[in-house]
DNA sequence: CAAGTCCTCCAAAACGTTTTGGCATTGTCT
DNA sequence: AGACAATGCCAAAACGTTTTGGAGGACTTG
């Protein structure tokens, strides 16, 4: 029922042998079949529809034109998806297909995963997590080309994609001392997680920037949610010298201080002005006024991971090359909750 | 560097032929290999950490265990991923392997990504799309088993599952109607998209169910976002008789009837009962109160979706089955925005 | 005119499996 | 004892490609 059709019915259709089909289609280098010929055969294979078998074309060349995607948690966050279009897009081009594989957290299904993805030969491996995390690599990604996805190996065995936590948090900062604010609280997270110190670096690089102290009064760690958000906030602004601006460890914590500042009275971005960080935008593009934040460059990281792995696998026969990591940009979105501070 | 280990050198090992070898590892029927033979056989593979090329085993059998999961738009939705996460399960139950393609809409993205799962020997496809639609299904997936994940094609050539948007409008309203609520307000969409009219219905026969009459003044259509919603719930609760129940056709729009009650001074739940649609954890769990709202199976229409799609693979063989259509239940979620009606 | 060089094409092997058909060997019936 | 079946194994073909090593002819060169 499946295309009937093959090398062999086209080789026949044109008159030629086999070998000049797969020459002409593949226009192999070396001028080895005749330009009239290689028309002809490229147009009786379009006339009859050819489409190579790449099972078989992959057998012959040990290699398939996949590559594996293998990743934690697809489902619960919105910033997957991104990361998976961003590799899908680059994979196109790359002529890649992705097969994906979730692990839901757990290190069996990761091995059988892995083990399943060898089996159907893919070129290459992304091993993805959907935040940014410090990880182990698993000794079975160790005969392959593979990269790190959003996530960092202590042995630095392999090229990683993270984002950069420190370069956005010092953006945001930027953001509100720029526009004027100088106590400036710090909702931060209390996970042990790169983020929580990689933005907490970036706090304070941006007051040194501007030459400015760093208050470690001003900085209150709660639990990375809205409830958590609105805890620390709700302390940062009973202060007796109250911050004028915030900066949230991420939008769901930012909107708990929306509520704080709203119970206490304090008009946004009037009163005080806050900056949050992963521009999830349900969230983000809701509150009112509508929340300047800090992008996380999922979509880029996605298609940095594939073009690295596209050449790692290119260059596996060379010896392994140094494997870096790179730190993609976290771009500030501007909206409306930033404003110089009010005058007191 | 990777696998060299085929089943060749299983079978020098084993001191067997890879006939043998193969008869053992796929437990042939017809007990063409001695028990202690076969025995040493696999243990002899697993001690060579075997794994056998699909790229092969597929070549021969003329099948990938792979199947295609083509669909429209990954990214923007927060559903995508739990129609994914649905499918990966059941594909991996079924020991296959998902090829993820998005066509972002493009016909012609659609046409190459169908055409490179072909390529790839893909045993069937699931075409998903990311909101429940109605779509032509492309020529090109007519030779192969497939099924159409949150769509339907009017020519009903293909089994399809949907979430059951009758079924679920009719619960959110129960669940109004039971808490003693007689005038509801119902602020829809006006999109003319098969949840528009199916919601609709459902609105209708719930009160015909509890043997009221169905007003279409309480039923305001808008533009589905929180904007809309405000707008649409704020006409509604300024009427004469202001309705002590909302019915919003999604969470987005329940948000912006939040707002409206807010302005209006309107408690929710005490004044107001709101029920949404959707189940957008970050809004509906977000909110304050809690949003009781209606959830989407995506997950198990990924699962739905993946079995059927097996199913109709395993019977390829056989003259086409009639293609079904599935609609899925969208089970209410309770939470905290709906009690009974204020005493007037 | 002989020798070399292109140019165009092809036959055959190979990639790693699965499956068919058959060959010994052993055991079981008449 | 002879025929027959069952058991356990293997050789070889096949799946659809790509690539290697020529073959044959036409053309160029000295």
């Amino acid at each position: 029922m499946r295309s009937r059709i093959g090398i062999r019915e086209v080789a026949k259709a044109a008159g030629v042998s086999v070998t000049t089909v797969s020459h002409a289609l593949n226009d192999v280098q070396g001028a080895r079949v005749n330009e009239e010929t290689r028309q002809r055969v490229l147009a009786v294979a379009a006339d009859l529809n050819y489409a190579p078998n790449r099972l078989a074309s992959g057998l012959r060349n040990l290699q398939s034109q996949t590559i594996g995607f293998i990743s934690d948690e697809i489902s619960t966050t919105p910033f997957a998806g991104k990361m998976i279009l961003g590799a899908q897009h680059a994979a196109k081009k790359h002529g890649l297909l992705l097969i994906m594989i979730n692990t839901d957290g757990d290190a069996q299904a990761e091995a059988q995963g892995i083990q399943a993805l060898l089996q159907h030969q893919v070129d290459g491996i992304v091993y993805a997590t959907m935040y940014h995390r410090r990880i182990q690599v698993p000794d079975s990604l160790k005969g392959i080309p593979a990269v790190l996805l959003d996530a960092t190996s202590p042995e630095a065995s392999l090229p990683s994609v993270v984002p950069d936590e420190f370069g956005g948090a010092r953006a945001a900062m930027h953001e509100l001392l720029a526009a004027g604010h100088r106590r400036i609280g710090f909702v931060s997270n209390q996970d042990a997680i790169p983020a929580t110190a990689g933005r907490l670096d970036g706090v304070k690089a941006a007051f040194a920037g501007h030459g400015l102290p760093y208050d470690p009064a001003l900085t209150v760690a709660a639990e990375s949610s809205t409830d958590g958000g609105y805890t620390a906030a709700m302390q940062l602004l009973t202060l007796p010298a109250r911050p004028t601006g915030l900066f949230c460890f991420n939008d769901q914590m930012a909107m708990g201080a929306y509520r704080a500042a709203a119970e206490l009275g304090l008009k946004i971005p009037a009163d005080l002005s806050v900056v949050g960080f992963d521009n999830l935008e349900l969230i983000s593009g809701f509150l009112h006024p509508r929340l300047t934040t800090v992008q996380l460059p999922h979509y880029e990281m996605g298609v940095w991971a594939i073009n690295r792995l596209e050449e790692e696998i290119a260059r596996a026969k060379d010896g392994p090359h140094e494997p870096l990591r790179t730190a993609l940009d976290c771009p500030i979105v501007r909206r409306a909750s930033v404003a110089p501070p009010p005058l007191l």
